[in-house]
Formats: structure tokens, C-alpha cells, sequence
DNA sequence: CGCCGTATCGTGACAATGTCACGATACCTC
DNA sequence: GAGGTATCGTGACATTGTCACGATACGGCG
């Protein structure tokens, strides 16, 4: 039999944690394959056999990064007061674009020419996602939101992520002070922008998940 | 006298035009020094003289997209409704984004990974960001809002940007119709939120829990 | 104990790209 | 028409993604 495998899970694990690692310390710049697979004792075409090439690499760090997130959310916990509770989910979010900048660039922004995150991507971080469903739907159960709950979850998740995008970029302020104003001042705006009861009086079906409209100009 | 120059501010000017439609036609991939010097009828080193090598190209084409943003927000004209100009320019700011991905993915992105727009760039939109504040302004001057236009003015590019963001992945909903009420719900409810009274230490503004209740019909 | 077959691995080659030195070129002056 | 010179584009170099292919190591067999 010939000699032992290498390029096994174990090393695909090891290599992406490499690979998430390089990432954070040496910038998109020098997230090359060499230097990923030198850092992980290997060689270039361990990269290719194991994520099909760079872009399958750069695609699993995007999902890991959303597994981090995830973490992160997990370790919430629920307190009586759900808008309190949200507010927590929407400054773990800033959070964690704080500690992981440039792994927060790759997930929600598209620093790599060869992989463009879409709607199949999208799937990956739908556990977030559901966090924040989950944290929103509690707000509109207890009445201190009103809406629907994935629709309000987007503009949340909009909000925070450009706010995350701006700070990242050093577009907020220049003092922490103001980043940590206008952080507060956008999630309150629209906390209670959201608190008052839709204008469309048609009807608001509690757990609406898919939006019922066809085609519709606004 | 040796032969007449080329490389000229006109030629700048051309490779410039020139490079806006490649990377809107080819995207990020396709925006090679090569491809774009091709286009513009002369070589490389041009690229290199002109503009101090890609980098300064794709600075140029950053700037470039500001400008042209700016012109849209100048194309609209104030009407005697505050707070629909001010969602004019929100939606004039959307429009733009889907009108130019590519290009909005730049100015608000990082695509290039030797091109960091920073707070030295910041300048550059700073135009734009003045005909935002300027539209928030003249909402807090009808009391339409209340609070620092600054901070307001932040809170509502970070919204729109997150937004068009979201957008331009396919993040934001399948149907034109669930990313039209998204982005209605998102602007509304932001500014909802905005208009009451900042934040009394032990107060919610009053449309916070209770439903709008205007105290007399217009 | 030594050889061999084979699956596995890493070296090295190829194309594309950013960069830029340097020789080829074209224009004006005399 | 010849010469000088600023200007231009060809071509070379380094880096990177990709991957074919020969080198390698391991277990089995004589």
C-alpha cells in the first residue's frame, strides 16, 4: 500500500483555522495560497485537493466566520426583557465586527474577486439569522414591536451591518465616543421607529414568513 | 523637440471614463491594468504615470463614483415637504446602488485589496455627505426630527448603505416586492424613530408604546 | 531481508497580473 | 536631411492561482 494519507479532515480543519488565522493577522493582502499552506506544513495543492482552490477555501472561512457569529449569539441569554435582548444580539454583532475585521469584510462584503457570497451562501448564515428572528419575534410577541418578524430582522440586520461597515472603515467618528452615540442612536431610532404599528392597516398575520405579495410597484 | 505627449490630462481623463466602463461592464475580475490601458488605446505605463499604478486607478474611479453620486443628489430639487426630500435622497442613494453595483461596491466596499478608502478618503464623499445633512437639516429645522444632524445624517447612510448592500448580494429578498417593503418599513421606521424627542434618560419618545395618536388632524 | 507496485505528495511549469527599466521611436530644430 | 531628446511601448521580473507529472514513501511479496 502506498504511504499514508495526509490531506485528510483533520488537515482541512487545520488548515482552515490556518486559513482564518492568516487571515486576521496578515489582511486580504496575504491570504495567498503558499503562505496558507506553508503556515499548515503543506503544499499548494493540499489547498486545491481539499477545497477545490482558493475560492472553496476563502467560501469555507466565510462560513466559518458565520459559525463564530453564531457562537457568539449562542452565548446569550434570554432575560425578561426581550428589547433589552435584542439590543444585546444587535451590540454582539458590533462586537464581533470589532474583534474580526477583516473576517467580518469577507462575510459581508466581498473583498475576494473569485467568490461573490449569494443567495446560496445566504443559507449558511441563516442560523444568525434565525437568532435574530428569534430575538425580534420575542419583542413582537411581548408588543414592543409590531410587524412582520423577518421583515424587521432585515432592517436590523441592514442597520447594524452598515453601521459595522462604517465603523470598520473608520467612517464613524473619529472619537469612540461618537461611534458609541451614533450606534445607540441608530439601534433606539429604530427600535422605537418600530414599536409603532405599521401604517398599511391591511393585516398583519402574526408569523407571516413568506411575504404574500406578487408583484407589486411600491 | 521630441514627440508630442500623450499622456496628458485628457488621456487621464479618457483612461478614467474608460476605466468606470470596465469595471461596470467586466467587474472586479475584469479590471486589469492591461485590459483598461487596452481599452484606452495606449500601454500600462501609462497607468503607472497617470495615475501612480492601480491603486491610484482605482482611487480615481472611487472618487469618480462620488462625484457621479453627487450629481444625482444635485439633480433633485427641494419641494416643500422636508421629510419626502429627505426619503428622495435615500432613494435617489438606492437607485444609484442598483444602477452601478459594481461601482457602489467600491465606494462603499473594499473590493481591491490594495485600496483602502480611510478616514483620507472620507473627504472625498464629504460632498455627499453634505447634501445628506443638509436634507436632515432642514428636518430638524421643521421639527420634523429632532437631534444632531451629524448623527442623524450618519445613522441614515449607515441604514442606506446596509441596505444596498444586502441588496446588491441578494440578501435582501427574492421579490422586488418583499425588498421594496423592506426598504419603505427601514426608512420609515428610522425616521419615525428619529422624529421623537432624543433620548430623556427615563423616557421612550412618546410614539414609542403608544400609536401615533396626532393630536389634531392636519 | 530486499524488491516492487501504487497511492500520495510536492516540485516545478504555465498563464495572468502589477510593476517598471530601458531601448525604440517620433518629433522639432538647425 | 541630420541630430538631439523627451516620450512611448516592449519586454523582463516578481508574485499568484492552478495543476500536471515525476519523486517519494509505505506495505506486501518473494
Amino acid at each position: 500500500m502506498p504511504r499514508i494519507k495526509q490531506r485528510t479532515s483533520e488537515l482541512r480543519e487545520h488548515m482552515l483555522s490556518v486559513a482564518v488565522a492568516t487571515l486576521a493577522d496578515g489582511g486580504v493582502a496575504a491570504f495567498t495560497t503558499r503562505r496558507v499552506a506553508g503556515q499548515a506544513q503543506t503544499s499548494t495543492p493540499a489547498v486545491y485537493e481539499l477545497f477545490g482552490g482558493k475560492a472553496g477555501l476563502v467560501r469555507e472561512v466565510f462560513f466559518e466566520g458565520f459559525r463564530r457569529l453564531g457562537e457568539r449569539f449562542g452565548a446569550l441569554e434570554a432575560t425578561a426583557d426581550p428589547r433589552a435582548d435584542l439590543m444585546a444580539v444587535l451590540g454582539a454583532f458590533r462586537e464581533f465586527g470589532r474583534d474580526n475585521p477583516v473576517l467580518a469584510e469577507l462575510m459581508f462584503s466581498r473583498p475576494f474577486a473569485d467568490f461573490d457570497p449569494g443567495p446560496a451562501e445566504l443559507a449558511a448564515g441563516s442560523t444568525v439569522r434565525e437568532f435574530i428572528v428569534a430575538a425580534v419575534r420575542r419583542c413582537t410577541a411581548a408588543g414592543l414591536l409590531h410587524g412582520t418578524d423577518s421583515d424587521i430582522a432585515h432592517v436590523l440586520v441592514a442597520l447594524a451591518q452598515g453601521l459595522a461597515a462604517q465603523e470598520a472603515a473608520g467612517w464613524l467618528g473619529a472619537s469612540p465616543a461618537s461611534r458609541d452615540r451614533r450606534w445607540a442612536l441608530a439601534v433606539t431610532a429604530v427600535l422605537a421607529g418600530l414599536a409603532a404599528d405599521p401604517a398599511q392597516p391591511a393585516r398583519r398575520g402574526p408569523a407571516a414568513e413568506m411575504p404574500p405579495a406578487p408583484p407589486g410597484p411600491p
